[in-house]
DNA sequence: AAGCCCGGCAACCGCCGAATG
DNA sequence: ACATTCGGCGGTTGCCGGGCT
């Protein structure tokens, strides 16, 4: 885009000063203007980059760790009607994000796949969809018929609104939905036996590994308001560039 | 103990649509 | 009305750490 940051724009993994400072612009002008905080921030990012930093890992409103069961069942739920929507379907789970859902769904794809490997392995005649799924080949990844396919628009307010998510949700005996893409529901039927399972487990008594770890500085200290400004091209670099030190002694106690 | 393999995850890329001048 | 810029999204890649041989 620019002129002259084709050279100096930084790539790869963050650096805890990157963050910090990130953190502090974001906290000044809100999380929307990504281009404008990249430049004024200082930070060699481009403002996508920026976004991404902050929307997949530093913003407060995160959740951390492993998802927990029924957020696992929700993704699948909501992957069965949306396809590979993944921004959509973290829309409904609230501090995960689009990024974590598909890095999930993808561990899972893979996991299934070779489950099924093993499992037909001596017995070929089970369905196979799930396999050739992990081979890119069906409904998971790269094929647009996912994502084109006929999407029950219409039914996902009231999937959520009525409350009928767990009679819908466990009626999938046989091909209960939508009579198109039938191969999809082959591989879903597979999934929700797989799921019953995963229930059972999810069962035993844990220790709510789920709502794990807060960040380990109190961010959310800096997000409580959300900050609009006129005129901050006023702003030059030079105003608030900030070392992790700095600003763990100026603005976190 | 060392090397290898694999899973998980962070980050980049390219495309697209909305917003803006 | 058009061109450009920017943000959002989905797909993909590559690194890193842990487990296995």
């Amino acid at each position: 885009m620019g002129h002259d940051d084709h050279e100096t724009t930084r790539k790869g993994p963050w650096t805890e000063n990157e963050d910090f400072q990130l953190v502090f612009y974001v906290h000044m002008f809100g999380d929307r203007r990504w281009d404008f905080i990249a430049k004024v921030s200082g930070l060699k990012r481009t403002g996508k980059s920026c976004r991404l930093r902050w929307v997949n890992y530093l913003n407060p409103g995160l959740k951390r760790g492993k998802l927990a069961p029924h957020e696992e069942r929700l993704v699948l739920e909501l992957h069965f009607k949306h396809g590979n929507r993944w921004s959509k379907i973290a829309r409904k789970l609230p501090g995960r994000t689009d990024n974590e859902i598909k890095n999930y769904w993808r561990t899972f794809l893979r996991k299934k796949a070779q489950e099924k490997k093993r499992t037909t392995s001596g017995s070929p005649s089970l369905s196979p969809s799930l396999s050739q799924c992990s081979s890119s080949s069906s409904i998971c990844t790269s094929n647009p018929t996912v994502t084109s396919m006929p999407m029950i628009e219409t039914k996902e307010r009231s999937f959520y609104d009525t409350g009928g998510v767990e009679r819908s949700f466990y009626d999938h005996s046989g091909a209960t939905r939508v009579s198109e893409s039938s191969e999809e529901h082959e591989g879903m039927n597979e999934i929700w036996k797989d799921l019953d399972l995963l229930e059972v487990d999810s069962m035993k008594p844990f220790f709510d590994p789920y709502s794990e770890i807060a960040p380990s500085l109190s961010w959310d200290s800096c997000l409580s308001t959300s900050w609009t400004m006129d005129g901050q091209e006023e702003f030059t670099k030079n105003t608030f560039h900030l070392t992790s030190q700095q600003f763990s002694s100026g603005f976190i106690d």
